[in-house]
DNA sequence: AGCAATAATTGTTGTCGTCAATAGTTGTTG
DNA sequence: CAACAACTATTGACGACAACAATTATTGCT
């Protein structure tokens, strides 16, 4: 029997969390995590998105968005607007400063990629990107 | 700027997190979680191994090791014995039961990476193991 | 004999995911 | 239009989990 190093799903698995690790570690410096730069990133594709947008896209539990988007505005990286349809819902948006924190912190996002991709080539790591992507968007979470 | 679903890095890590989620679920009912699987197919594999040794070949820390072999041990699907050489060391080895149950679950351990894998026909899961594999032992941990 | 290194273990800390509960607001419908 | 159901953000609690530091027992070195 072959161990369970062989398995597809386990190693998914195991890469998921050291790529999370890569990811936290490079963040740590400015004081976020990879659950902030997610949202960071949807908000910059978005431009004001409703907190539960967030959570439906992100998959993180509506708990969890209020958390992150309050670190977000401690830092002044988004801001908290009230919508003008429902006074229930906030619209959240990113800054000025936000937009220039990921602008300077892309390159060195793409390098934590590009470092645990190292053992493969251009080609493959287009491969490897089209496989996944196919599987993420079968059932979207 | 495109969203973060677009970095391979990323999808690697909500891959992962979705594989490890399906994997537990479908312990679940035994009681184990994937870290307990694992060590029971690797023990599957090496017929004896110190916990060190399982905590270098499965990256978990030493001391996660401890409590996943106390409950297979509960479970009488391992046990701990001296080794000969260095009274620190403890062997755990598979029991009778341990490979009982590896046998009933082989196929509902496919069957749960074969459904994440669902949008991908052979030849791509064969090209998306080997792409994982690559990586994974480029960097053991 | 003394001391560094090692194996297993314990304990601590912070994060994470899930779930329940609440307050305020909106929509529905009887 | 009044009562009630559904929804939005929020708070709080709990267990699971991973990463580290510290401890104990043992071994190897010199």
């Amino acid at each position: 029997m072959r161990g369970l190093h062989a398995d597809t799903g386990y190693l998914l698995y195991r890469l998921g969390l050291r790529s999370g690790q890569l990811f936290n570690t490079f963040l740590q410096e400015s004081g976020l995590r990879l659950r902030h730069y997610a949202v960071l990133r949807f908000l910059a594709t978005s431009d004001g998105a409703l907190q539960r947008e967030l959570s439906a896209q992100l998959g993180y539990d509506p708990s969890a968005i209020v958390g992150l988007v309050d670190d977000l505005e401690k830092l002044g990286f988004a801001e908290r607007r009230p919508s003008p349809d429902d006074r229930r819902s906030r619209i959240v948006v990113l800054t000025a400063e936000g937009r220039t924190f990921l602008r300077d912190t892309d390159e060195a996002g793409l390098r934590v990629t590009n470092d645990l991709l190292d053992p493969l080539d251009p080609a493959e790591r287009e491969t490897l990107h089209g496989l996944l992507q196919r599987i993420v968007e079968d059932r979207p979470s």
